[in-house]
DNA sequence: CGACAGTAAGTTGTCAACCGTCGCCCCGCA
DNA sequence: TGCGGGGCGACGGTTGACAACTTACTGTCG
């Protein structure tokens, strides 16, 4: 009893709750899950090894990132994308980005911010030749950080609500046309935009990479 | 709220945990839960009259939606802004609705959007009135009715994501300083930059009504 | 008188079992 | 063929319990 039940997913840090969220998001992210499918509490609560009442408040949560839509009667069932949501989610995350860009470019100490961005933009380099998975990540952390750099707590919390909803979004489109949006070039247009300080232009830059991206993907 | 057995005629349409969170969402953002107060579960659920379980799940969203914080060991309290905050939020809310002001701009049938928003802002005017929780009530559906309009529905549920940390900027700075932004004038503004289609005139005239707002709350 | 160990109370995380209800499917009966 | 039931799956919600951990209190001893 003391001992570990049976092992869960290999995460063994945080609470049960947070724990199956990962996992889920994962699973969902992933295809494992696919669009559509019906989830059954009792299923998942078994298969996770966890009471219904942890799972419920962990599926509220997925409810509300965009990750599980509820039919009639509460029936929870893994969110289907079609190409106009896509677009939307991107619309979203632009406005979000932009705003993030415009930010940092009216920083005082923008030299240590980009310099934290031009760190991220080589772990993206770096990942170029690893799998697709590692790409994707990289780049997702590139645009979080920029999103955190600001030091809006409310921006970076927006943002990350929407992150589900962008990993779908890359799913959904196929994970090979997905990174072809993550040129370092591109990226680094970003920053060297927002070096220059100017916020109009740092704010053009981030909407074209995000049309860009969201055309790309629903070609 | 005591929802007790009223079976007849019971138009009880949401449920339980929907019904807390309106109910808390409503204690915290009229002060009745003072901001860092500090939630404990089972007076909660005593009071509601519901089961932890369930209140759990609505304390869950009510963190997503930025109105609680979670201090060490789970222990929830209600969140606390100071004037840098609100600015952020506000921050964020500009670049939402600025999206849907431009979104709104590119639409086909501009004219039936226009003429909803009319309405709203009559509901406004008429509520200018009433008193000051109408007039903010009216203020917000205009809001809202902004970003739904686009049809994008991401957007909708971002903005309204934020409402709770909206309203809590208005508590905190204080209703009277709050309704000197609900000029019916200033609403028109938007609209007609709408009805113009200038999608940048319309971006413009949000982000100069919200840094208004904004700076207006925490003067 | 003050420090310290030990205990008691408070709170959250998690679980298991249970009830009532709703909707769906299938089956039997007319 | 069609309709009424019965059964079953699944969800919303409840109860009661227990472990782990904090915090506060208290009594004892130096």
């Amino acid at each position: 009893m003391a001992g570990a039940t049976a092992p869960l997913l290999g995460l063994e840090k945080k609470s049960l709750r947070e724990q199956a969220l990962s996992a889920l998001r994962i699973a969902i992210t992933s295809g494992e899950l696919e669009p559509g499918r019906h989830l059954v509490e009792t299923e998942l609560s078994d298969m996770l090894q966890i009471s219904r009442g942890t799972l419920r408040e962990a599926l509220r949560q997925l409810e509300q990132e965009g990750l599980l839509s509820a039919g009639p009667r509460g029936r929870l069932s893994v969110r289907h994308l079609d190409a106009k949501e896509i677009r939307d989610i991107f619309a979203v995350r632009a406005a979000l980005e932009s705003l993030a860009a415009r930010t940092l470019c009216e920083l005082p100490d923008r030299v240590q911010v980009t310099a934290s961005l031009r760190t991220a933009i080589e772990a993206m380099a770096a990942a170029a030749e690893g799998s697709l998975e590692e790409r994707i990540e990289s780049d997702l952390e590139f645009h979080r950080t920029m999103c955190r750099l600001t030091g809006n707590e409310t921006l970076l919390h927006s943002w990350e609500s929407l992150e589900g909803s962008i990993r779908m979004s890359i799913m959904f489109a196929g994970l090979e046309r997905a990174v072809s949006n993550m040129s370092v070039d591109r990226h680094y247009d970003i920053v060297t935009a927002i070096e220059s300080g100017d916020a109009s232009l740092a704010r053009q830059t981030i909407l074209e990479h995000m049309d860009g991206a969201a055309a790309n993907l629903v070609s």
